[in-house]
RNA sequence: GGACGAUUAGCUCAGUUGGCUAGAGCGCUUCCUUGACAUGGAAGAGGUCACAGGUUCAAGUCCUGUAUCGUCCA
């Protein structure tokens, strides 16, 4: 059962509605429509756009149990997430505090620290003089506005006679003390720091220590406060900070600037630098990770790709409260209520006046880490919980697969699911991810318009390797559309074929054959899928039906048709390809009258018994006759109408080979096929080498072509057995290797010389 | 700075525990509209498996180091 569903995407979905509300001039800002005409506007949008994913998914034919789906602001599945803030908040792992949190001046919320990202940034670093001593260095010249303090390192001699003093903050004209912190790295800079308690994350935690004041100078905004001096209030941020460069270098205070490269946290939202702020936030101590912990590093949840446990293990052993408090509207609002200093949590308001609801709504990965047990009933839960997978991005390791294992432990006391599959992200053919604002992503419906859902899927699931990203482009989707093509093609055929042909038992070399290689495909098939290595599955399933099935077996047919077999091997290949290719197999399935239920209900074929292992052989020797007997008509350069006589001079397999010629005949589009095991070719015959036989072409010769193409061969051969005589000289491997491998060289060296001797033999007929 | 990937044919990539005469698709060359399929068929060219050491009878595969690219975390 797979349960389809979305998440409402909190501050994206808000975003985007404002933006358009902006665009279309209805509002400046969200305070303009208030917050339930702004949800009421949400709603309208999500009606409109949310269910883009859900069609893309049926389009391409995910059989999700569609009765099933959820939406994480549902009624029952809001309740769910209300309830365990409650839980949580009663068993104390959340609490609310003044901190210190990655601020979004633009999207005006607090963020996670998971969605900050890091970025190398080229800026200028600044060095001001704070005092006749003191130099300090900043990156961020607006945030000294904020200064309470310059700390030093406690053993740093320059400046040990300092600390204690007060110097005056420039600017500010304000009485600041030198302090002294071991956190400070003596060998930076000059080794003194400015320290902007409300404004810095070290800088904050430095204060605390030393009981410095939070002075705010950068409001929620990204603009300076009235704390800032009336010179910088209202400036933006960056405006802000050339403002006081140059107020400092008009006070000749300005000691040097150099560039400087430093890591800059930016919005995984909004793309814009992230704020440093304090502000009253509430947050979460998660629960149950120690056995979170342990339930991937020994194996109890697995992971595919093994290696992300890495990455998951040294996120949860680093975990940091969440942040979980966001200040947007779209979401599920925190269930706590205030009047005065009282504070109620529940899940409804609390009796009596006077009691307003805390403004703010919970982080969407609050609301969705509760997905694999709370898209469930009781019902459903029982049959269906623990559930076996997650397939999910590498991405969100930590912001859903991370939380989702801890609130599965936490709520139902087991793991959410047994295994992560963890696929590669679809990247653009120069490697970019795909996004919106790049438009580098191709829409699937057009994709599947173009290619079919079916080819798409196919084609996709053929260049996704387990654990790496896939580099899209376009034209790898025509792989996938010419295979179903192909086997469309191959229904046709076998179509065809039934009026001739009575149906029967496996009866001729080709039918073995062809039962054994299906077999090997469902071993290796389900091998692969076992260890969700999909494209291995895809691979085999591709090579299987167009190299065997088509390129052999239904030419074959066309000689002598077993319609029994040729659907047997057919119906199977439909039920091996439906997870692949659902739509066309579908198709398939009831056309050629395999089942009048729907395929997705048909058992996965199993393996038959077949014996026979010496036919199979024997074919695929005889196999090698024939593209010996095509390589001879191509480099001889046959007309492909020309009916021309082929010799065969056989090893062993004399009496097969006979019973094979019509099949030879018509492959070969011979006037004749002989097999002649004592057959001597008089004057200039082209020949063909194989392991089992010598193919001639009896007719028209290039005598150059045939000598120059017999050297190559020989050369080639020689220098096989020169190789295979040295391993085999080698008393080391004769007596350290597994005594199959030396076996296997000694049968090849037999076969290479017998070769040799047969090409030699050609050879000196043609001097 | 740390962790993890990647480096194999012109391009995009397979290659599971070492046994390889290294594969596929696309592209390329030659030929072919023969009753399943030109979204096709037949044949073919093309690779010192990033580099340097090491382990081993044997290394694309294991180990160490270097280089380049990428991702994540500080």
């Amino acid at each position: 059962m797979w349960l389809p569903g979305t998440d409402h995407a909190g501050i994206a979905t808000q975003t985007v509605v404002e933006k358009t509300l902006r665009k279309q001039g209805v509002i400046k800002h969200r305070d303009d429509l208030g917050r339930e005409k702004l949800v009421a506007k949400i709603w309208e949008w999500k009606e409109k756009h949310g269910g883009i994913i859900i069609q893309q998914l049926k389009k391409l034919g995910c059989s999700c149990d569609w009765s099933r789906e959820r939406f994480t602001m549902d009624d029952g599945y809001s309740r769910a997430v209300l309830e365990t803030f409650v839980d949580l908040y009663r068993k104390g792992y959340i609490y609310r505090g003044k901190r210190m949190v990655n601020w979004d001046p633009v999207g005006r919320t607090a963020l996670s620290d998971e969605e900050v990202i890091m970025t190398p940034t080229k800026g200028q670093l600044w060095h001001f003089r704070y005092s006749p001593e003191i130099v300090v260095a900043t990156t961020r010249p607006e945030t000294m506005l904020g200064d309470e303090a310059v700390a030093v390192h406690p053993d740093d001699p320059r400046y040990r006679h300092l600390v204690g003093k007060k110097i005056t903050l420039p600017l500010r004209n304000k009485e600041i003390p030198v302090i002294a912190d071991a956190a400070v790295d003596p060998k930076f800079g000059t080794g003194c720091v400015k320290v902007t308690p409300a404004h810095d994350v070290a800088d904050y935690e430095m204060a605390l220590r030393h009981k410095l004041p939070f002075t705010v100078v950068i409001g929620p905004d990204g603009s300076m406060t009235a704390e800032a001096g009336e010179d910088y209030e209202g400036l933006d941020r960056l405006e802000c900070r050339e403002a006081v460069v140059e107020a400092m270098t008009q006070a000749g205070l300005l000691v040097k600037v150099e560039d400087y490269e430093h890591n800059v946290g930016y919005s995984e939202r909004t793309n814009v630098p992230i704020e440093p702020y304090l502000s009253e936030q509430w947050f979460l101590k998660y629960p149950q990770v120690p056995r979170s912990t342990d339930a991937v590093e020994t194996g109890e949840i697995k992971f595919y790709p093994e290696r992300w446990q890495k990455t998951y293990t040294h996120w949860m052993k680093n975990i940091r409260d969440w942040c979980i408090s966001r200040q947007l509207w779209w979401g599920h609002r925190i269930p706590v209520w205030y009047r005065g200093d009282e504070v109620y949590c529940g899940l409804d308001a609390p009796a009596g006046d006077g009691w307003t609801q805390d403004t703010d709504v919970l982080d969407t990965w609050f609301s969705s880490w509760l997905w694999p047990f709370a898209t469930m009933d009781e019902a459903t839960r029982k049959k269906f919980y623990p559930t076996t997978d997650l397939v999910t991005g590498p991405d969100i390791i930590f912001f859903w697969v991370a939380r989702m294992i801890m609130a599965g432990y936490e709520y139902t006391d087991a793991k959410p699911f047994s295994n992560v599959y963890f696929t590669g992200i679809i990247r653009d053919a120069q490697g970019r991810k795909m996004s919106k604002s790049l438009g580098n992503s191709p829409d699937p419906l057009d994709l599947i318009a173009k290619y079919g859902a079916d080819g798409l899927r196919f084609g996709l699931m053929l260049i996704a390797p387990q654990g790496q990203d896939i580099l899209f482009d376009e034209k790898r989707c025509e792989v996938g559309r010419n295979f179903m093509n192909k086997l469309w093609n191959a229904a046709r055929f076998i179509q065809m074929q039934r009026a001739a042909n009575p149906s029967s038992r496996p009866n001729n070399a080709h039918d073995y054959r062809i039962l054994h290689e299906l077999n090997g495909a469902i071993i290796k098939a389900g091998a692969a899928l076992d260890e969700y290595r999909f494209n291995e599955a895809a691979k085999i399933l591709y090579d299987f039906v167009w190299g065997d099935f088509c390129d052999w077996y239904i030419e074959a047919s066309k000689v002598s048709s077993n319609i029994g077999v040729l659907d047997e091997v057919f119906s199977k290949i439909l039920r091996l390809l439906h997870p692949f290719a659902p739509f066309i197999t579908e198709e398939l399935w009831r056309g050629m009258g395999y089942g009048s239920d729907t395929i997705q209900f048909a058992a996965w074929p199993r393996v038959e018994a077949q014996g026979g292992m010496d036919i199979v052989m024997e074919t695929q020797a005889l196999y090698g006759l024939v593209t010996a007997g095509r390589q001879l008509r191509n480099d001889n350069a046959v007309d492909p109408k020309k009916k021309v006589q082929f010799v065969i001079k056989p090893g062993k397999y004399a009496d097969f080979f006979r019973s094979e010629i019509p099949f030879l005949t018509g492959i070969l589009n011979a006037e004749s096929v002989t097999i002649d095991p004592g057959y001597t070719p008089t004057g200039l015959t082209p020949s063909g080498v194989t392991n089992e036989a010598t193919v001639f072409l009896v007719g028209a010769v290039d005598p150059a072509a045939e000598k120059t193409k017999l050297t190559k061969q020989l050369a080639d051969v020689e220098k096989q057995i020169t190789g295979t005589e040295a391993k085999l000289a080698n008393e080391n491997f004769v007596s350290k290797a597994a005594p199959i491998a030396v076996q296997r060289e000694r049968d090849r060296l037999a076969q290479l010389r017998e070769q040799r001797d047969k090409i030699q033999a050609l050879l000196v007929k043609l001097v």
